[in-house]
DNA sequence: CGCCAGGCAACAC
DNA sequence: GTGTTGCATGGC
């Protein structure tokens, strides 16, 4: 078995910081890198590594909601479109005509159910945006499950927890973790118990996660060349 | 062409 | 509670 925190380390090594959430809608403008995040004086501002403002918190919220079973190409493409129609925000969104809403967000799929989505969201979100929302509170909005609200609670608001999504789930079993049959609830409080419980930390390490399954470790799994190989049972199995 | 992508809700059992 | 299905565009 090879533990999640050394496992992270050779993929922060082998892949170098992910630079997680990104904020389209910033990207390239003065005074943000390529990823939106705000330029500090030594380390970039944005997403586990600094104060999150208002309307990049409802950013984060929107593409999560956006990428929801969608490459984050197609999720980037709607948020910049839905900004440069002046929606970005919950009452522009709202005043939007029912098609409109639906026409901007195509490039993400499924875009009428993610406008209704987006729509349920806007109307709560002032409200729920007073303070730091709970995962209940998230979960009771419609599209918001549980992946969804631990990517807004780790990249918005900066509250220290795992997302198990099932690049996770599929990492962690490969590696020899027990977690077959566990819900996504189950998965995420065991990498908890594993993790230092920072949200800079658990931000990189699920960007690095979906990295390194995205590229190597997917349904059919490139073993040759990858990182964890040493000592993964996969790569034993296969070679 | 088929398969998958930062999932979720509704429904079946 | 676990399993299956519809949703829909875009990239490879």
């Amino acid at each position: 078995m090879v533990k999640l925190v050394a496992a992270l380390e050779r993929l922060l090594v082998s892949y170098g910081p992910r630079g997680w959430w990104p904020l389209p809608s910033l990207a390239g403008t003065p005074g943000r890198d390529a990823n939106g995040y705000a330029l500090g004086p030594s380390l970039p501002v944005g997403p586990g590594g600094g104060a999150i403002d208002r309307s990049l918190r409802f950013e984060i919220a929107v593409g999560a909601v956006l990428a929801q079973n969608t490459a984050w190409s197609g999720a980037e493409r709607a948020v910049a479109a839905v900004a440069e129609a002046g929606a970005l925000s919950p009452s522009p969104m709202l005043a939007l005509p029912a098609g409109e809403l639906e026409d901007l967000i195509k490039p993400a799929g499924t875009f009428r159910i993610k406008a209704g989505y987006l729509r349920g969201l806007a109307s709560a979100w002032t409200e729920l945006d007073e303070g730091v929302p709970t995962r209940g509170e998230l979960l009771a909005l419609p599209g918001i499950g549980f992946e969804t609200a631990d990517c807004v609670l780790l990249y918005a608001y900066g509250e220290p927890t795992f997302v198990a999504d099932a690049y996770a789930r599929r990492l962690l079993s490969r590696l020899g973790h027990a977690i077959d049959g566990r819900s996504y609830e189950g998965a995420r409080r065991y990498a908890e118990d594993l993790l230092p419980l920072e949200a800079p930390y658990l931000a990189e390490a699920h960007a690095l996660i979906v990295e390194h399954c995205k590229l190597r470790c997917r349904a059919r799994p490139l073993c040759d060349g990858c990182p964890l190989a040493t000592d993964c049972d996969v790569h034993a199995k296969a070679n």
